[in-house]
DNA sequence: TGTACATCAGTGAACGCGCGTTCACTGATGTAC
DNA sequence: TGTACATCAGTGAACGCGCGTTCACTGATGTAC
């Protein structure tokens, strides 16, 4: 696992001097975001096995291949690590969640693609969801309250999306708030479940769970005049 | 904080000699036991603010008000007495549900009543939610399965106890499992959601936002047939 | 009730360890001429 | 192209600190007679 990223042969810079790459060697600041790019996958990595409260400073410096000090000429504490996992993680998905409407899933099946999209995407970025999983609920106070905002935000977006299926364009703003972050928790506890499936066969039946209670929720929808 | 709990007079048993406590002292079994129990509530307390894998045995001691060394003699290290806590919460759990259970809920106002005492429960109970629903996900391993058999424990339980309303008695065990577990997942987010709540207004909030969708979930039952 | 001995919950000192942070440094990369 | 100087990412040693665990101990509580 110590690939020891930094310190190679040398390197050159183009002409007129800023960011650019010649065949084997890397510019200066190059060399600086490759050591940054290894000290968040370290830290992504080693947060599949710990939460990040008991993550400390050395064990991510020793994983990327850098000595303790060097980590202060990229982050001016684990906290501010912290932060830019919890942004890079969210980029993620909010990339999936975007493919997904990009999709223009077929109507008769939407839940069964729903959930083929969302367990592909959790198992694409697992590292990404176990870290955005334990944390959210976890003693840091800072992750947990930046990974609540992004979730808020999520949850208000879908409801925005929303308003474009038949039938629920005249609920009112609160009710589709409601419904969507039904959807959204329910997604989550997905993903949760999913994280955590030893084999296929548990993988199944996470699916066939998922698209039975997404299912349930829709006939709630269906069978639902907006009160009040 | 510091109530130096160990350390008072001096104690004389009764007659014949095991546990009875006279008026105001106590048998060393006694003692023994209110040091344990100090333990466990200053972790619980400390567990507020922190996750567990941040607890050091040291602050628990602290907190409780005996020396590092004497933790030994009630627990084998910070997993054991992690999962007395486990067990601890629970069981408050588990006596929040009965107590639910035998309330006989006006029909017409199921819901409402359930997330009316769920509310209360979680309040009365803060510090057990709290670490439950920090640990559920968290790195510690051992705690996290604990967690889950004891969810999956409540979730089938719930699926037995549905069995007995109108309409539902002739779905599949696996219907109903799903059923119950989109419920306690409703629950569990719900619990979450209160645990945060800064004032009065947002738990109001919480619960009306907690009341519409725990009714379009039965909305949902309702207009459902039992499928394959 | 009184005495002599056993038990054992809690003490306090000591240990080696990994931690976060600081600092002056080095040497490759970059820039000015 | 060649030279002299500036920059700065990464180094390695050092620091003081809180940690978990061990150990021989103490003195109140418990028991046998």
């Amino acid at each position: 696992m110590n690939d020891r990223t930094p310190s190679s042969r040398s390197a050159r810079s183009g002409r007129s001097g800023s960011s650019r790459s010649s065949r084997d060697t890397l510019t200066r600041e190059e060399r600086k975001e490759a050591t940054r790019r290894a000290i968040v996958a370290a830290a992504l990595h080693l947060l599949e096995e710990r939460s990040f409260s008991a993550l400390s400073l050395r064990e991510v410096t020793r994983e990327a291949g850098i000595v303790p000090a060097a980590f202060y000429r990229h982050f001016d504490s684990m906290e501010a690590l912290g932060l830019v996992l919890i942004d890079e993680s969210f980029r993620a998905l909010r990339d999936m969640l975007r493919g997904a409407r990009a999709g223009k899933l077929d109507p008769s099946r939407v839940i069964e693609s729903t959930v083929d999209i969302l367990i592909a995407g959790v198992n694409e970025r697992r590292e990404h969801w176990r870290f955005i999983g334990r944390e959210r609920n976890s003693g840091v106070t800072v992750l947990r309250y930046a990974i609540r905002t992004e979730i808020r935000l999520i949850t208000s977006e879908l409801a925005i999306d929303l308003t474009r299926f038949p039938g629920l364009n005249e609920w009112t703003a609160e009710d589709l708030n409601i419904l969507s972050s039904l959807f959204v928790n329910a997604m989550i506890s997905i993903a949760e479940a999913i994280e955590d499936a030893p084999d296929q066969q548990a993988l199944d039946e996470i699916r066939h769970t998922a698209v039975k209670q997404l299912r349930l929720i829709i006939v709630g929808i269906t069978g639902w005049r907006s009160s009040h």
